[in-house]
DNA sequence: TACCAATAGTAGGACGTCCTACTTTTACTT
DNA sequence: AAGTAAAAGTAGGACGTCCTACTATTGGTA
């Protein structure tokens, strides 16, 4: 960001200084640590993502259309899907549509509802965006599968905690 | 962000789906859940900090300049400590300043370095901010103490992979 | 000493995220 | 049937982050 890597880590240092100074919290460092180490992947997805004209905020939602199964999704439920503001959706659906990877088209029958569907286009931007981030593991290195595994586990209990989703009646599938 | 939790974890469906239409990929949630995490809690933390007129990012650099000797840094190094861009310091530390919590002084004798020095209005904007925070946990429940260190450990080593620093001579400390 | 590279900080712009406010359409309730 | 509440999207704006480009200053070297 700024030059050569320092030569120690900066938020363990902070968290020591807090320890002195405030008091024990181990809340303070894993929340900077989460920050930080979103910063880190989100600037390695992009840098991957780069070269096809994609964002990693974008190319979720192209993964996310491809995934449905009319290949089209109405904004709101690509909101759920993506935890986004509706106002988010409409941003990356107007930067995907101006590239001409989905398009806006009209509910059949309620006319309020804005389906987005992936083009011809979209889907091969997505191929071969998913092959460069699958090149850099997403950006994520440092890992072996288990802890990678257990990450997924602990951050998954946070959103849960949050109230980010309610284990619903039977599916998760 | 749109409405009700849903019933489902929107990221573990999408890596059900991963799966079986493009093949394993750890990596792929485990980075989904990074950035959704990141987003709960900074949304958790800058909640918490609204009624004192802070954001997460500032917040940050008060305390940094609260633990520095001299209560003042050059912006360079507020950089390096808050790994933020040189921009984003300057964007940060305008907003400090135009609400009296830090200034801007000259070096004494490298006029082309700011020294940042927080104020006594910060110092006390600080210590409020920092209660409120503590009082939420800054954002992050669901884990035990146990597990919140484990999350700092796994997240530690995704960071030092990226060269976001390098164990140094013999410090640390 | 004189020049040229490196360093510190800022300006302007792109993105993505959120929020509030607004329009249109649908659903519910009386 | 009418009227009101809820839902779907969008517009405009605030923030924070990055990047590139630029100015001012310092440091190193020929």
């Amino acid at each position: 960001m700024t030059s050569r890597p320092l030569p120690f880590d900066p938020i363990d240092r902070a968290a020591q200084l807090w320890e002195e100074r405030i008091g024990p919290s181990s809340a303070m460092a894993a929340v900077t640590n989460v920050m930080r180490a979103q910063q880190i992947l989100q600037s390695a997805a992009d840098g991957a993502l780069r070269p096809h004209g994609l964002t990693f905020a974008r190319y979720e939602a192209l993964v996310l259309l491809y995934f449905a199964r009319q290949s089209s999704l109405p904004m709101r439920v690509m909101g759920q899907r993506l935890q986004l503001h509706p106002t988010s959706v409409t941003n990356i659906v107007d930067r995907l549509e101006a590239d001409g990877l989905v398009k806006r088209t009209p509910h059949p029958t309620d006319r309020r509802t804005t389906l987005v569907e992936i083009t011809d286009s979209g889907r091969d931007r997505r191929a071969s965006a998913t092959d460069a981030l699958m090149a850099v593991q997403f950006g994520l290195r440092g890992l072996t599968d288990r802890q990678t595994a257990q990450l997924t586990e602990l951050l998954t209990k946070v959103r849960r905690a949050a109230g980010d989703f309610v284990d619903g009646p039977t599916e998760t599938l």
